[in-house]
DNA sequence: GTGGTCTAGACCACC
DNA sequence: GTGGTCTAGACCACA
């Protein structure tokens, strides 16, 4: 799976990881089980530093989505990820409220809103016929 | 309008104060070309550093929701806050991304999410009769 | 608190480090809500790098124990540690299992087993008059 | 005796066979004087490298639970495990005490700590009438 | 001043 | 080879 990193972009590095990770589960480019690069193999291919990676890793292990081997790496968590919970639920609340307050201030209707998120699921859901 | 602080929380005390006035206007607790305290009355109202509310100020003001005058103080943005354009929809696209990506991932719906932007957009329509 | 950490011993530093604060909550040396050395001034203390001590800092932050400001540094969770969970107990009953079956066959019977148990209780819950 | 290696555990494999075959003795799964597979074959049964089994049993016969004999195999130490002497006890306190200490934290009363400790003897002292 | 992030380079445990 | 630990030193965000 292609990772991009914004070396100049405001986001932590390791969020940047991260994130694409997830996504690539989301959208199944990663699938349970999956392989993903060791930590030195991945930092050199995105030109970081393997503690970057590494500390992307830990999160994503801590937060369900992969699980690391001494030895033989990191794959993503074949049993699925830690489906969601109240905690989880509270959080994401918490995220989206100022995206919303915002958005409301702006002049984006719920209806505009919905339509942007619909536009996320898809792009997410939307299945990979083949790719490298 | 009650403006509420939690110091131990991870989010920095500038967004948290930038958000809570950006929800205020959202739900027209605060109403356009309505006054806001001074930097120096705000801090002391909320037992915070002068420079930290500044930080929030001159953010809130880059980003056209308040002016502030040397001499009639703060107010908020009496013409009304800029509306989206393509900018701010790309940003809110990136923000909400990440956001999705992992609901996919643990099994929240779009259905579900829906509602849980449903729910926020209520909230902050919801119209206040009284408030101070 | 006296905190004193062995270079030479095979637990890891951070290690050290975790289960000697956790002991002084335990006995009460450290206070809920009372401060912790910042990482920089805790790492000079004991003559080790910030970021073993930030290591150790973060499990504890992470396991409940501490609350870390961006600022106002770093104290032990001032609402308290969160207690034992079935999940606490189900890796407590791990940790515990091999010590056991070790006694068992070298002959220490469940009676000297809860007097070694009821020792490290005592030890903890002496109270401490004074002491600096 | 069944023997289960998690190669998903943090633990390393070594210790997770170490630990299971000095369980195995507590609760007389194995006899004093039984032989245990070959490492070769150990090795072959549960699917892990020969060194991991070498490294577990050197640290087995190191510790007196074992003999290893170029001609006979590997048997249980027919003359007993070695019994508790000041060297383990203190160890043995060494590793209660952070147990312990996280316990107290944790509001595990000593009554309750004593009850897991019971379970644990009376697991392994429950006498398997027959067993291959 | 505080912690957060990132880099660089080292040694060790495990397999 | 893998990840785990530790060190050293840098820059930034926050207050």
């Amino acid at each position: 799976m292609y990772i991009h990193i914004d070396l100049e972009a405001e986001e932590p590095i390791y969020t940047q990881l991260k994130n694409q990770i997830i996504a690539g589960v989301a959208r199944k480019d990663l699938l349970l089980g999956e392989s993903l690069p060791s930590v030195r193999s991945m930092a050199s291919d995105l030109g970081i530093n393997l503690h970057t990676v590494n500390k992307a890793y830990q999160q994503l292990k801590q937060e369900g989505f992969i699980l690391i081997h001494r030895q033989r790496g990191v794959v993503i968590n074949p049993e699925g990820i830690p489906q969601a919970n109240d905690e989880y639920r509270k959080n994401l609340q918490k995220s989206l409220h100022p995206l919303i307050a915002e958005a409301v201030c702006r002049g984006v209707k719920e209806e505009e809103f919905n339509k942007m998120v619909k536009a996320i699921y898809e792009e997410l859901n939307h299945i990979k016929e083949d790719h490298e």
